[in-house]
DNA sequence: GATATTCGATCGAACGTACGTTCGGATATA
DNA sequence: TATATCCGAACGTACGTTCGATCGAATATC
């Protein structure tokens, strides 16, 4: 029913073409053996601490036989965010696919942010811990993909406030970097292996985050100044 | 009423002994002109990017003068967080000081931290970002402080969750991390110069959290599985 | 079928550079 | 003279990247 590589960003990357008799099992997968390599060290170093050397290490291959795959350092980390990324804006178009009710679709996203957090750790360390690490052309085609993930997160987020009250005056972008931020910053405290499933912790965070945006009503707000945004 | 470094982390850190006769206004105002360079350019930059030579030129020094009040790029990085931190914990404890309900003690939290962000770009999005980038006894003594700011405010949330029904089993630990997810990702989207005020967003923020905190009673969690937390 | 040729994959070794840090001296103040 | 402040110049190193060669298997030639 799905397809398969919904939870693998290493899958079947670039089109291999004009290839007339298949090379058993090797390019490709030697691509993916070194660049999972270089998201665990990425992940475990950051971006400029780790060195080139090793990710060879790793990845048991030469210092100078990474550059057969790939034509820089930067090549590789644009790489790792670019499949991270799609992978995650797919398995959400996929999740989503046929709901209608936003809340439902929230706890979704949120699920299945969260189940891709846990099976891809070292990745999407990448993703939240590097996102200004690039620049020029690689940023910015970055910079889309991330964007249409906020804009179906956004979505969601609008529609729910529509079903509230219209004098409840939601503010949807913080409310999604709120969300985002819960999320993103998973990777400094999350440890899955540790006894929470992902399911039960993202139930926790759908339910934090649906309720403050719900059920903001009687807004209890007793302080001195209530002055505020006089943009 | 309030000291007078509540708002900057720049104002005498270290104790400066033994100096017979003071030298006006040089050595510290010198030591802090430099060490708010550094904030600026490994804000922009990230730390392990950032150059002492950039630094340097930040601060309109030589490379070689930094090293008159700085023995390494290590304790430049270590006193711009040891000082932010610092700051931050003290802002919040003079804050709370005699109040007594926690829902007020949270939306006080909130409002410092944002207050201080505001403030304090650059250190916070230091303190944000380079969690990881400082090893052994300086990262220990780091890592106490920012545990005890943990610890202030696990304290609230707890003290919030037992006002709920006992019924109502809150995991106090999440829902802070989710609250510092919102907090410290607010260097990557928060422009406080662009119209939205400090205590605005702070509001938005605590209520968001708080009814989300308070308000989860009916669950409605209606879903396949509400297996989890096999814990 | 045997030999020659091409080509992708791989590596050891090196290149050039940019970095953090240090050194010795210069300048100014007391 | 003694000391604090500051700097130009250099040192040693570690980095990303490149070069030239080797190996082996597929392909072409006879």
């Amino acid at each position: 029913m799905l397809s398969k590589n919904t939870e693998q960003p290493f899958g079947s990357g670039t089109d291999v073409m004009s290839r007339t008799i298949e090379p058993r099992e090797t390019y490709d997968d030697r691509l993916n053996h070194i660049l999972e390599a270089a998201t665990r060290v990425i992940a475990r170093d950051g971006y400029e601490k780790a060195t080139m050397r090793a990710v060879a290490k790793a990845a048991d291959v030469s210092l100078a036989g990474i550059y057969h795959y790939f034509e820089s350092k930067e090549r590789l980390l644009f790489l790792i965010q670019f499949r991270a990324f799609n992978s995650l804006l797919n398995n959400l178009k996929e999740k989503l696919y046929g709901v209608e009710d936003p809340v439902k679709q929230l706890r979704l996203m949120v699920r299945s942010h969260v189940s891709y957090f846990a099976a891809n750790m070292p990745a999407l360390k990448v993703c939240s811990h590097e996102l200004e690490s690039l620049s020029g052309p690689a940023y910015e085609e970055l910079r889309h993909i991330r964007h249409e993930y906020y804009e179906q997160t956004r979505n969601i987020v609008d529609r729910i406030a529509l079903k509230c009250e219209p004098t409840n005056k939601i503010e949807c972008h913080v409310a999604t970097m709120c969300l985002f931020g819960m999320l993103n910053w998973l990777y400094r405290w999350y440890n899955p292996s540790a006894g929470r499933s992902p399911h039960g912790l993202a139930n926790l965070i759908s339910e934090q985050f649906l309720t403050g945006l719900l059920g903001q009503s009687g807004m209890p707000n007793g302080e001195e100044e209530a002055t505020d945004t006089p943009s």
